[in-house]
DNA sequence: ATAGGCGCCTGCTGGC
DNA sequence: TGCCAGCAGGCGCCTA
């Protein structure tokens, strides 16, 4: 579910309800998630102080003290809440953290169970180092030339570019259409046929499509939420995502949907054509 | 070596 | 009205 903007939305929520919170207890359900072979989950965590809280790509990153880091990610339905302890256990909670107020808890509710929470004992940045290939940059930090190169150095359509997580952290399915449709460039287009000028208009797209979507605490389709209730907006401004045969907003062509790199594509032939 | 496809899960929806 | 196939914002692994 969560690409940047929404993994952003819930860091910005939870940064000063966390921070400085000492994790008392934790609680683990039998259900295992996404990646607990590589690193079994660690109830010692249980005692340690969050004393920071980030986001890198799609990640969640809480530095712990003395020692350790938590690294979060939600997949496609996870998400994170601060609520009082006597609230009810919602369906598909898998870990909760009693915070040390002891009146309050951080849990991780994740119907799909894509989503991981795992424990390393290092920093976040060598923790992130053990759960993932090496992120690229943040795409605000993406220069042009550096994007460029890694269009040159692949045969596969752009679009399968944007969503690879190791040249830009943090775009997904939604974000990458919706920044293709912004830069008027078919999403099939071979990579390596970029210029240098449209790698820079895709680069400035992806940054201005992902600005806009934070200002709008990212997209709600069905199950993003942050916080008590809160939803996300940018799916109201959508201009191509999940309009298949409506009118372009822009030509009033209708958008068309293909399957590319394995997901469902959305573009307007006529804003984006195939050839340069 | 690269790139595409599949598997992992549950829940919702649209078409019959 | 009800059922079920297909699809959904994720990523890692396997294979061709």
């Amino acid at each position: 579910m969560p690409e940047l903007p929404e993994v952003e939305t819930v860091v910005r929520y939870l940064r000063p309800r966390l921070q400085g919170r000492m994790l008392q207890t934790v609680r683990v359900s039998r259900h295992r998630l996404r990646q607990p072979w590589r690193r079994a989950w660690n109830p010692a965590v249980a005692g340690r102080r969050i004393v920071q809280l980030d986001r890198r790509g799609k990640w969640i990153l809480a530095k712990l003290e003395p020692a350790g880091t938590l690294i979060l990610h939600l997949g496609m339905t996870g998400r994170l809440d601060v609520v009082r302890a006597d609230r009810p256990m919602l369906p598909h909670t898998h870990v909760s953290f009693g915070l040390d107020t002891g009146t309050e808890e951080l849990r991780f509710h994740d119907p799909r169970r894509f989503g991981s929470i795992v424990y390393s004992p290092c920093d976040p940045e060598a923790a992130l180092g053990e759960v993932t290939d090496p992120l690229g940059p943040e795409p605000w930090d993406l220069t042009a030339q550096t994007f460029h190169e890694a269009c040159r150095a692949t045969r596969r359509a752009i679009k399968a570019v944007l969503l690879d997580q190791t040249v830009l952290a943090g775009v997904g399915n939604i974000y990458a259409d919706e920044s293709l449709f912004e830069a008027r460039l078919h999403p099939a287009r071979c990579a390596r046929d970029l210029t240098q000028a449209e790698a820079a208009r895709l680069q400035r797209a992806v940054v201005r499509v992902l600005d806009r979507a934070i200002a709008q605490h990212g997209s709600t389709i069905l199950t993003f939420h942050y916080g008590d209730g809160g939803r996300g907006g940018y799916q109201n401004e959508f201009q191509v995502y999940q309009r298949t045969g409506e009118p372009c907003r822009r030509c009033g062509a209708p958008v068309v949907a293909i399957r590319l790199a394995g997901r469902t594509t959305h573009f307007c032939p006529h804003c984006q054509p195939a050839t340069c």
